[in-house]
DNA sequence: GTTAGCATGTAAGGAGTTACATGATTTT
DNA sequence: AAAATCATGTAACTCCTTACATGCTAAC
């Protein structure tokens, strides 16, 4: 009700924020563009999560005009991140906890690993790896357990789970592996992966369509 | 709270009592089995399910038969559909709205497609279609968009996005495809554009019953 | 001068989840 | 007889969704 204490949307929010100060309608267009595959928010969820940041100062109003010349523009709310924010940001991109290995936290965590460190983003891709690989293993089981007796929707929709189980595990093992090549020169620390930096290009990229 | 009114639970819950009386400690099981990968339901969800089910009498209680001298304390509770369960399982079979297509609800439809009317099973292949393709055009505008203003992990996560939904779209199509032609004995299907390339020949369609 | 879309919100509530609590039964 | 696991439940909570309400402003 009052409080969105932690889940998807404040790192999101936040993530966003950091990187270009918004108002709440455009906001929200970018973060569904961002994250168009797992989520989309509404209104009702995004304008109380800015509320709860704006109350717990992470975030703060700056009425348009300062910023970016807006030509006299009122009732627009541009909202940017405070040092607290930052900080508070920080926090939530260290996290490599379980939320992050979970389908949406994932996606989120990933989305904003341009602000977060090659270490952890190693200990999220390693995290979600082995979740993946607990997911497949009990789907083998089940399809063996099931072999017989179960009909054909069943079972395909058990090998179609496994098989894209497996396609992302794969994938997975090609971030982890792009990250620690990338990680490999000693002292080279993120800031510059525009180009040549430690993109992923090489491995995940199959380009196939 | 009280009312587990609608959702996948129910849904899943119906189902799979249909085919075999369970009581709540298996059914957990069988039903995590069954869906590992869209989701993972825990006591706190199933009891409070059951409990409402059994209130609407759309399920009931069954006493195993080899109860041993408790007095009045069961250890073990088996439930099995009613007739107004089965009723209010054919309505939910057959409904074959939006949210069939979203990801959750697909996953159980599909889980059940075998209780399901062939009509319905096409009806939902094909939204849940529909629902790929929009979000496959989305993320090709999202790509297109921020082509040059994102990193690269943005970039790789909104790739991989768009080739997972781009092989689901390439998925649904076979199981269409078959659904057809194992739907073709009766006759030709009038004014409707086969495009059909690829069937799949031994796949879901039901030979194993 | 009214539709269409931008922009901001609130109240109520859904659909589970988490953490906890407890007893029965099987295994060691 | 201790440990593991089977089995059933509840209270409180979370995180978001839906439906609603409102005013501004650009366009036709």
């Amino acid at each position: 009700m009052s409080s969105q204490r932690s889940g998807v949307l404040e790192l999101a929010v936040l993530g966003s924020l950091r990187e270009t100060p918004m108002h709440g309608y455009e906001l929200r267009k970018r973060l569904n563009s961002l994250l168009g595959a797992f989520r989309a928010f509404g209104y009702g969820s995004l304008y109380p999560c800015l509320k709860e940041l704006l109350r717990q100062g992470l975030i703060e109003e700056t009425l348009p005009g300062t910023v970016k010349s807006l030509a006299g523009r009122r009732s627009k709310i541009v909202y940017r991140l405070t040092a607290d924010g930052k900080e508070r940001l920080e926090d939530l991109l260290t996290q490599a906890g379980p939320a992050a290995w979970e389908d949406d936290g994932f996606g989120v965590h990933f989305a904003f690993f341009g602000l977060t460190r090659a270490d952890v983003r190693l200990r999220i891709l390693e995290g979600r790896r082995s979740r993946l690989e607990e997911r497949r293993e009990s789907f083998r089981a089940a399809v063996s357990r099931t072999r017989e007796r179960v009909d054909s929707y069943t079972l395909e929709l058990q090998r179609h789970g496994l098989e894209s189980v497996d396609r992302e595990v794969r994938w997975l093992n090609e971030l982890i592996a792009s990250e620690r090549q990338a990680d490999q020169p000693p002292g080279q620390r993120p800031g510059s992966h525009t180009e040549t930096g430690n993109h992923i290009e090489g491995g995940a990229a199959g380009s196939t369509g």
